[in-house]
DNA sequence: TTGAAAGCGATACCAG
DNA sequence: CTGGTATCGCTTTCAA
């Protein structure tokens, strides 16, 4: 049978209460009954139960992170960062997968709800924000992460995206690129990198193509979506000289069929791709990508949320990362 | 306030042990008052409270997940594989990343103990067992997936390492390779592949090479490390026609050095991987490997699990699944 | 400094 | 069929 603090109490002569008063480190306790209560949980090998603690109203330790896929490198990556700082801090994290269906958010969110977790980090699409206004009302800690949406007060670690198009453009147009391809999904960060791009277009006065690829099916792998994508390009007739790509994964998709079709990356066409995750350093030629600070990330996250529930934060707080240009061998001068 | 089956009782005049009935279909119920507790609930927007009823005895619904490392992709493969059919149970998953450290094992195992999982999942490196017996003792469930402990009873899902490694070395042999180089992890798996793998040698009448890698330093990246053990073979004065990796990951790390000491694979040096992880279509050159099916075993070992919640064993189940071969580019008759 | 007792939200046994 | 009540393991006043 689990030993409970009954057994303690019984083993060390004195109440229950006395003994949560010394594991909670509460109240004065003399010395000599404190050790005498910590020998009789050592020897009883006494493990508190925290669902018991929770269910009078102490926190569950426990938080939840909502991600499209834990499949795709990128998420794999910030999950594991967040999981690191969460392990430090005593944390649990369970982690959820969404694959972008608003029903599979929607029952694993309310699922955690019954579970009492303490907050939620939200890294998924969430098109659709009811469902987080309702936590938001409930009072339910939330932050969310590698996403953002404007008009929407909540505390958030966010990636300027429209800076990381802005510069993997200017990259490509200082390497002399005039005729540029993109690829992304159809998700805000992406519309903000576009953004970003077509300004970047813009200042050397330069019109975009008239194709620029979204892709819909948010069901297909992202890499063969890059296949999908890419062929389009060269099948259109005017092909470009570069490309620049939403996510790693894209990018690789479409260096694929360009090679499949007899053309060199990037002699023929540049590639640049988004995230910088470790299969950037793994395909070949080595990917020219935008990083994303995913340790950086994880970490401000996680502390974001444990300071809401220190109720250090009444006002909103918005964290801004840049990602940085990491020069590979994916792009080359025109 | 958070609405409890108080409130529903209240509601709907009837006492909380009839709506806790009705919640979980119990006893005998009018149709009546079953309506009206249902609309209460509705009304109210009623969630049970899965803390309280856990510590009346009944499940969290929760798994634990131990692996060694969320970033690797065949664990994140693996682990996405199971939250997809733990979401169809109702299950949710709580994922630990141990980094092969015994001290991270220990405490992830009994925080989660003492948050009353369910169960766990272990696909962790445990060298030591003493923890994985405590919990056996404990009669707490415990499944392992993707490491196999012969001579240690437990319900386990495994891999046909053996066979593995036997047919990668066989499909090498039949290429009229005679000289392999091996990179393996220091762990239980990868030491049967190496014996399924000089098993195959041997009945083609060919002495392995002395200089098998093992890799000692766990901390490292295994790219990196696939790096370092290739270079030496390249550096041993007597250079393989084939290597055999024993993760897909390790055979990246040996393709990298082998391009950049000028050598073509598989024109000079044939490789080939295990796992089949997502990233081995991605490579260059695609990689020939040995598919380990996450899928099905993800499947498997949560559907094994829960019979064992549901009582269903008292014997001790192993299944053992078979990897296959999958050719791609990567190696090539000599 | 310590303890008795009321609750947290649900389950389950036993009456009626 | 339905309801009263003890119970799960712990926290938290409030007295002593």
């Amino acid at each position: 049978m689990k030993v409970t603090i009954y057994d303690v109490a019984k083993e060390a002569n004195v109440s229950i209460a006395t003994v949560s008063n010394v594991i909670n480190k509460k109240g004065r306790i003399g010395e000599k009954t404190r050790r005498r209560v910590h020998e009789a949980m050592e020897k009883l090998n006494y493990e508190p139960n925290i669902l018991a603690s929770a269910l009078t109203g102490k926190q569950t330790k426990t938080i939840g992170l909502i991600i499209p896929d834990l499949a795709n490198p990128f998420f794999s990556e910030l999950a594991r960062s967040i999981e690191d700082r969460a392990h430090e801090l005593s944390y649990n994290i369970v982690i959820c997968s969404t694959d972008y269906q608003e029903e599979k958010e929607n029952k694993y969110i309310s699922l955690l709800k019954q579970k009492r977790v303490d907050g939620f980090i939200l890294a998924s699409g969430f098109e659709n924000l009811e469902k987080v206004q309702e936590l938001l009302n409930e009072d339910i800690p939330v932050v969310i992460v590698a996403r953002d949406y404007p008009n929407f007060s909540i505390n958030a670690v966010a990636l300027d995206d429209y800076m990381g198009g802005y510069q993997a453009a200017n990259h490509l147009l200082q390497l002399g690129h005039k005729n540029i391809g993109f690829i992304a999904l159809d998700v805000y960060s992406n519309r903000e990198r576009i953004r970003g791009f077509k300004d970047a277009l813009k200042e050397y006065q330069i019109e975009p193509r008239k194709d620029l690829h979204f892709i819909e099916d948010k069901k297909q792998s992202l890499v063969r979506a890059g296949n999908i994508s890419a062929k389009k390009y060269l099948e259109s007739g005017d092909i470009p000289t570069a490309i620049f790509a939403c996510n790693d994964l894209l990018a690789i998709g479409a260096i694929q069929v360009i090679r499949d079709a007899g053309l060199n990356v990037p002699d023929d066409i540049s590639i640049v791709g988004f995230d910088n995750t470790n299969i950037a350093t793994i395909v070949d030629p080595p990917l020219t990508t935008m990083s994303q600070p995913i340790q950086r990330m994880g970490r401000e996250v996680m502390d974001l949320i444990i300071s809401i529930f220190k109720g250090e934060r009444d006002d909103e707080v918005r964290i801004t990362l840049v990602p940085d240009l990491v020069k590979r061998k994916s792009t080359k001068e025109l």
